[in-house]
RNA sequence: GCGGGCGUGGUGGAACUGGUAGACGCGCCAGACUCAAAAUCUGGUACCGCAAGGUGUGUCGGUUCGAUUCCGACCGCCCGCACCA
């Protein structure tokens, strides 16, 4: 027998299924249909094991349902704007759309070696000509719908390189290439409106059923919905200022009103405030980042002005301007009440503001109840509150605004922490935005019939700025209005715009139209969707947004774009470290559990293992994998063991074995012996031995079927172990039909995670056609059920004896039985029997 | 800071709606085959104990006849936070 040889019969494999043109998505007909998709990727330049994981969940997704009979759509593109692109094309001087394009064809190489079933004939790419022309015909109709709109907004700006950095290019406040201390500035940009949906957005969460519950809880919380207080203060110049409260409860426990740096009181104030420019200014080297905000120590600037409580005018709270007060939240202006709020507490204790608990909880008596460093946020009755004292928080909140709303100066309000998107980006490697801006129109946006921007030709980037901006050919044009002296928005949209409708496009991806509503209808919505769980807020949050938006424009059928959504964990292995830093796995022998460098054999220390990343050169490349056992392995490896969602840590270890494991089922099926011919009935009149071996293959079946409709590949691999166990036990004295039946099950039930060794055996097995074209195997309920079950007894809940009974037996015979083991007697030894429950079928417990 | 998640043998993990904790894999140990090694096959493997038995699912407490599962507090690690994708 020979050993298999994975290299030969993948390549043979691949190149047979795509001469039939296997996974070529079929016409509409009346089969249900199953659209798969996972997350396009970026083209970085190579597959990553992170891709290997989730493309090959998808595929056996889509294998699986193919072989149950569904109408299969699962493609396959790239998400190929964004900025690594810049950032080779500035270090190594190459166009972005070279290295992109040569990028590109480097990783579908790497995904066609791991036997993926993707209907490649519907790639594209969102730099494609074609598809960017689609995404501003989208714009235009969304800015015609009014869901485009001009505001302001803040940007990390490097002085040096005179550019607009990203957060993640901007390390310690500084820029990562100019080291040049970031600040931050206003720009006149695009956003889309998607607050105008928060309501659906949210309320739609509980409709998503087949979504993890995790990733809804992210949504509705960065979705943030309040319901609270809208209300005013009067200031001591006789101004007005409106806050925004979710706590109006804690109104007489109030020791300062914040205003944000932002606020329009604040730059009016700052005007004849020297001080207070500079206030602002030190604000403004906190970066964008709101983790970045929050965590930063708290400032505060008396402004001199007071306000006025609401409920008693003699009262006179100081008006301090707050870097932790966010102008995009509410109103951008609060009260603070140190005593209920853990920022307000930092802050009052570093500005010497009293605190006064005002909800003290119901275990603690009010005259001595006191905040020390930790604000007390739980239930509570009201004190200290005037005529809110002895009131739940619930009621004092209703009262609060009941007695505002009727003085006329306050609201009750819902506020969303969503804030709108911003979708402009002073960057050349994305989608041009179809306006022009002139100085007799203003801002005009292009007709259909200009379509499309294309990007210029050749990207300088020789000098600092934004390339676009800097060429005049490309950037002045005349206006459509009326024909005079205009220029083009040299900002490009946010690559995740181009990613909130591409699984649209993928229904039909060379349509005239940015969406083929035919086609959308029929493939719409994705049944299952599978990425990585840090794309679970905002990527999933904008796609659904613009779902609705092309909904409301007719564009498409569905609101909801994903009825099924999985996320995957990640791919982590061990971390290498010397003297001289981070080590690769490949320059580390491993000898008794100790780590040596492969050169010299001086020792390496070893670290906790952590995601695979560059920077800690914990990297395992799939197609060293693919080269050295091929890809079955691989795929069985992201399969096996650990549940999907959660992180999985690559080994070589594993790997081996993986790679056993399919020399095992080659060795199993192509050594198998007495196997009657294809296609034989099974006698009716089985002995015990065989239909034992039946009962078994029927209940596998059931299992792994049930695993991978529910996505538990680690489970269907372990069903899987166990039927090649049995299958290794089958000898002379089986049934040559049943044994057949066995090996096939084997096969087709693992086809759709080792396809290719699939195809080896079927044809090994006597077939003439494609495994990857049979149907799922179907098992019989009647044969897996057994007439006898195994019922442990316990003694006070501890295990004492196990015993075997024919399903339903009666309750009086079962615990008679019970009684009678010597084991259990001498439990109970000396111990009056309180009681006995019995779950019928399942255990007995016996209470003493 | 805010939000979310995870924690079970040497190791990855399994345990359906609260009902035998450790399926299955890796590793390790023993045996078979072999001149030998590799590969393969068979058996064993939570911990303590000769055994009877006892102890065990991050820690502490609670509910229950019975808790990995439900509740509360704590500890540790990981992810997201709007210009990375």
């Amino acid at each position: 027998m020979a050993r298999y040889n994975a290299k030969e019969s993948e390549k043979h494999w691949q190149s047979e299924w795509e001469r039939h043109q296997l996974f070529k998505t079929p016409e509409h007909g009346d089969k249900p249909k199953c659209y798969v998709l996972e997350m396009f990727p970026y083209p970085s330049g190579r597959i990553h094991m992170g891709h290997a994981r989730n493309y090959t969940m998808g595929d056996v997704i889509a294998r699986f349902r193919r072989a149950q009979g569904y109408n299969v759509l699962h493609p396959m593109g790239w998400d190929a704007f964004g900025l690594p692109a810049e950032n080779a094309a500035r270090d190594k001087g190459v166009s972005p759309r070279d290295w992109t394009y040569e990028n590109i064809a480097h990783m579908r190489e790497g995904l066609k070696m791991l036997g993926l079933s993707l209907d490649w004939t519907r790639e594209f790419a969102t730099c494609d000509p074609e598809y960017y022309h689609q995404q501003q015909k989208l714009f235009l109709q969304f800015y015609k719908a009014g869901f485009v709109y001009r505001g302001e907004a803040d940007v990390n700006w490097d002085p040096v390189d005179q550019t607009v950095l990203a957060n993640e290019q901007v390390i310690d406040g500084r820029g990562w290439r100019s080291g040049a201390v970031v600040e931050r500035r206003k720009l006149s940009q695009w956003f889309f409106k998607i607050t105008a949906f928060a309501e659906e957005l949210l309320a739609a969460l509980d409709t998503l059923d087949q979504w993890p519950e995790k990733v809804r809880i992210m949504q509705r919380n960065w979705i943030g919905k309040s319901e609270g207080l809208k209300f005013q203060f009067t200031l001591s110049d006789g101004g007005k200022l409106d806050v925004f409260t979710t706590r109006p409860d804690t109104l007489f426990g109030a020791s300062f009103v914040g205003l944000s740096p932002d606020h329009p009181l604040t730059q009016e104030l700052a005007k004849t405030d020297l001080k207070l420019q500079d206030f602002i200014a030190e604000c403004r080297k906190t970066g964008t980042a709101e983790a970045e905000i929050e965590k930063a120590d708290k400032l505060g600037y008396d402004t001199g002005l007071t306000a006025a409580h609401p409920f008693d005018p003699n009262w006179k709270l100081p008006v301090m301007v707050a870097n932790f007060v966010l102008m995009g939240y509410g109103t951008g202006a609060i009260f603070g009440c140190p005593a209920h709020d853990q920022r307000d507490l930092d802050f009052a204790r570093k500005y010497g503001l009293s605190v006064i608990p005002v909800v003290v909880p119901s275990d603690a008596d009010a005259k001595t109840f006191s905040v020390g460093t930790e604000a007390y946020v739980g239930p509570g009755k009201l004190a200290n509150s005037q005529f809110l004292d002895g009131m739940t928080v619930e009621a004092a909140k209703a009262e609060v605004a009941a007695r505002l709303e009727k003085a006329g100066i306050g609201e009750r309000t819902v506020n969303y922490r969503l804030r709108d998107w911003l979708v402009s980006r002073q960057r050349p490697w994305g989608c041009p935005i179809p306006m022009v801006h002139c100085a007799k129109c203003g801002v005009v946006a292009l007709k259909e019939s200009d379509l499309p921007v294309l990007l210029p030709e050749k990207i300088d980037f020789s000098k600092s700025g934004n390339p676009l901006d800097r060429d005049l050919n490309w950037k002045n044009v005349t206006c459509p209005e009326c024909g005079g002296p205009a220029h083009r928005d040299t900002d490009t949209l946010d690559t995740f715009a181009d990613s909130s409708w591409y699984f649209a496009r993928f229904c039909d991806p060379h349509a005239r139209e940015p969406v083929n509503k035919d086609a959308a209808d029929y493939w719409m919505p994705v049944d299952q969707y599978i990425g990585g769980i840090e794309h679970a807020i905002l990527h999933l949050l904008y796609a659904r947004f613009f779902t609705r938006a092309m909904n409301r424009l007719g564009l498409i059928g569905i609101q909801e774009p994903f009825a099924g959504m999985f996320t995957q964990g990640m791919v982590c292995h061990e971390t290498y470290r010397d003297a001289d830093g981070w080590v690769t796995p490949d320059e580390v022998v491993k000898e008794g559990g100790k780590a040596y460098r492969k050169d010299n054999h001086a020792p390496v220390e070893i670290g906790s293992s952590e995601k695979m990343s560059k920077s800690k050169k914990n990297v395992i490349a799939p197609e060293t994998i693919i080269a050295d056992y091929g890809a079955d392995t691989i795929r069985w490896f992201m399969l096996s063991d650990t549940p999907p969602e959660r992180d999985i840590e690559w080994t070589d270890a594993g790997a081996e074995g993986c790679w056993r494991f399919v020399q095992r089922v080659w060795r199993l099926v192509s050594t198998a012996e007495g196997l009657a011919p294809t296609g034989a009935k099974i006698p009716a009149d089985l002995d015990e031995y065989s239909l034992g071996v039946r009962r078994v293959v029927h209940r596998r079946t059931a299992e792994i079927t049930d695993h991978l409709q529910n996505l538990r590949f680690n489970r269907a691999v372990a069903s899987i172990y166990e039927l090649a166990t049995l299958t290794g036990s089958l000898n002379e004295k089986h049934n040559g039909a049943v044994k057949r039946e066995a090996l096939e099950a084997l096969v087709l039930l693992m086809a759709p995670m080792m396809p290719h060794l699939a195809e080896e055996c079927w044809r090994a097995l006597g077939h003439e056609s494609f495994a990857a074209q049979a149907p799922w195997p179907q098992f019989d309920p009647g044969i897996i059920a057994s007439n006898v079950a195994n019922i442990p007894i316990q003694v006070n809940g501890k295990l004492r004896a196990n015993m075997e009974i024919v399903i339903g037996t009666s309750q009086e015979e079962v615990l008679a039985k019970a009684l009678a083991f010597d084991a259990i007697v001498r439990a109970m030894e000396g111990k009056p029997l309180k009681k006995i429950i019995y779950v019928p079928n399942r255990i007995v417990n016996i209470v003493v």
